[in-house]
DNA sequence: GGTAAAAATGTAATCCGTTACATTTTATAC
DNA sequence: GTATAAAATGTAACGGATTACATTTTTACC
């Protein structure tokens, strides 16, 4: 591989020479600029920028820790993140870590190590062990989407609790008197803000909570199904009249088990989702849902993420994104008895 | 940051005893590897990798072009690619080309420019312009999914005509005469490799192919929507008894119109897909579909590339995934005049 | 033509691990 | 104790681009 020497020789000129006229080239005269040119063609040359950023100490690589790729949500996230780091010169290295914390914790390092310069987090966890923290006792990095707020890194949200609220109100405001919620792994922050918001609509409209209309659930299709399998068996007497799921794949999987159970959405039992993902607008009955701005959410933590490397940040901004409650067919009024 | 120095000063040893203590334990004394440690631990050293690339020209990263992340299916890709990147040792660059030939073009540059080592391609493309070939004339490249068949790249894919034959061959087996086709983007491979084996068993079975029965579509959910409104509106007496979409989003936006429209899937319209993603087991009803093991392309595609990288591999392997139909609820007998 | 300022170009250090080769220390054997 | 082999350690070059600083060339003006 021919390399700046290579392009010097040939154009009978100094490295820096031909450093200067491919990088600043108003500072090299015309016809010297005209040479470079020439023997970086004829030698067939291509800058080593393993080389120049290893010299510069700045890698343009972010590292993003996703939990799993193939959420759909998350794909979404990781899509807007893609096109802020390419508009703004960076490279995005993805890490599907699986939840692991050991393969998060081999990607961490790689911030630490010089492969990458900053780090983003789409789990809200307490930031990795010790030993990767840099110098200034502060890994360069931004969470989004699940965040833990412990005000020394940026954060990108939505507010969860107000969501879910909103939701929540929307299905009371149909009659609706028994509401189950699917919810996430209680592991995560997610978890807790969206059953803290339901909790807040159920008592702004004095509906007593009641936990045993609470199921488990993991963001998956399977667990929704699972919890809308436990729900249609219910005796009629107990069995909710609506179910807000923390996401949509839990939603539409909650669905098919209703349908298969002989229950009607939502004529029988209302079902609501959360994330509004493409597939929700497509479902049978089309899924009423919270769209959060996904692309936007990737976007805004890749441009916090770089402010924070270019030292434009003094203190970590929480930045709570916009949320909508979109109301589909899978949400009606409540039928009474 | 600490640098390898630092600690050969601390530890009052040379570099090359604190890198041999690092990489090669035993190659030095038990006494002044326990310095070395001590010195590396009291120092803080964490090495640079950058450096550690650079200076080998190995850079362990390697750039997939996916035209776009949120499809579930190069999701799953995805997801085998960077598990069998992790456990070899690589790290997966995403970029998320929209299709678009400048996007491709500058991520594609980051092999000649020695940012990465090689590069998978997941779209049927001729690689490249020339200014991004190596001195081999070559390009350390696998192509995977959609592929190319030049010949001088490895390709990992499918037999999709095979795949389509089965398929349309099951709708035959249940009495359909009259199958539409909903095609991905005329320019893929896929597209005509699918189409050709959906004629392939209409020639077996006898039946006329009637170009009236194609709809375009983009593999989109939109798409199939826009299919299944149209199929939807045909005269009963040109209607299909199938509707064979070119993959599972297709066939679930085409479901959504048929349910619209007042159609029964499958028992006025059987409905199949090709993909088996996750949501086709949860729609209404579960999708007829053909599964590909999309985890296993990714994993082939890395080690393919890493063995080309380690000049394991002679001439460009073709390799052959299998596929499943798989048979649900959304296809069943043709309901006959 | 001469001088000073500006522009162009060149020289060489630098980033940080790795490793070939050189040198020193330790172990082994007589 | 000495010679020899083996083990341990050290020195310094190397990879490729950038850039501070030094030097040369050009331009401008009296």
């Amino acid at each position: 591989m021919a390399n700046i020497r290579d392009v010097a020789d040939s154009a009978g000129v100094s490295v820096a020479t031909v450093s200067r006229a491919l990088q600043q080239p108003e500072r090299v005269s015309p016809k010297t600029r005209n040479k470079v040119m020439a023997a970086v063609e004829s030698v067939g040359y291509k800058p080593n920028l393993m080389a120049v950023k290893f010299r510069s100490g700045k890698t343009h690589n972010l590292v993003v820790l996703v939990p799993t790729v193939a959420n759909v949500f998350f794909a979404r996230v990781i899509s807007g993140m893609q096109e802020a780091a390419a508009e703004l010169g960076y490279s995005i290295l993805l890490a599907n870590t699986l939840g692991n914390p050991d393969i998060e914790a081999h990607y961490a390092k790689m911030v630490s190590t010089s492969q990458a310069d900053g780090l983003i987090q789409l789990r809200a966890q307490t930031p990795l062990d010790d030993s990767m923290i840099n110098d200034n006792g502060l890994l360069p990095m931004v969470n989004a989407c699940e965040v833990i707020e412990c005000g020394k890194y940026p954060v990108v949200s939505l507010d969860n609790r107000a969501a879910a609220n909103a939701m929540t109100t929307h299905l009371i405001n149909y009659g609706h008197q028994r509401i189950a919620m699917v919810k996430g792994p209680d592991s995560s922050p997610l978890t807790q803000d969206r059953l803290l918001g339901y909790q807040d609509a159920l008592a702004a409209a004095n509906i007593a909570f009641d936990d045993h209309l609470l199921f488990p659930g993991d963001f998956t299709l399977q667990a929704g199904y699972q919890a809308g399998t436990a729900i249609s068996q219910l005796p009629v007497t107990q069995r909710p009249t609506a179910v807000f799921c923390e996401n949509d794949e839990t939603a539409i999987g909650a669905m098919q088990a209703f349908k298969q159970a002989g229950l009607n959405v939502p004529n029988d039992i209302s079902v609501a989702g959360f994330d509004d993902i493409a597939f929700s607008a497509f479902c049978d009955p089309p899924l009423t849902t919270i769209a959060q701005p996904a692309e936007e959410f990737g976007r805004t933590a890749v441009t916090l993420l770089i402010d924070v490397l270019n030292g434009k940040i003094r203190k970590a901004p929480k930045v709570i994104m916009p949320f909508e409650l979109i109301t589909r067919q899978s949400t009606g009024p409540a039928k009474h008895a």
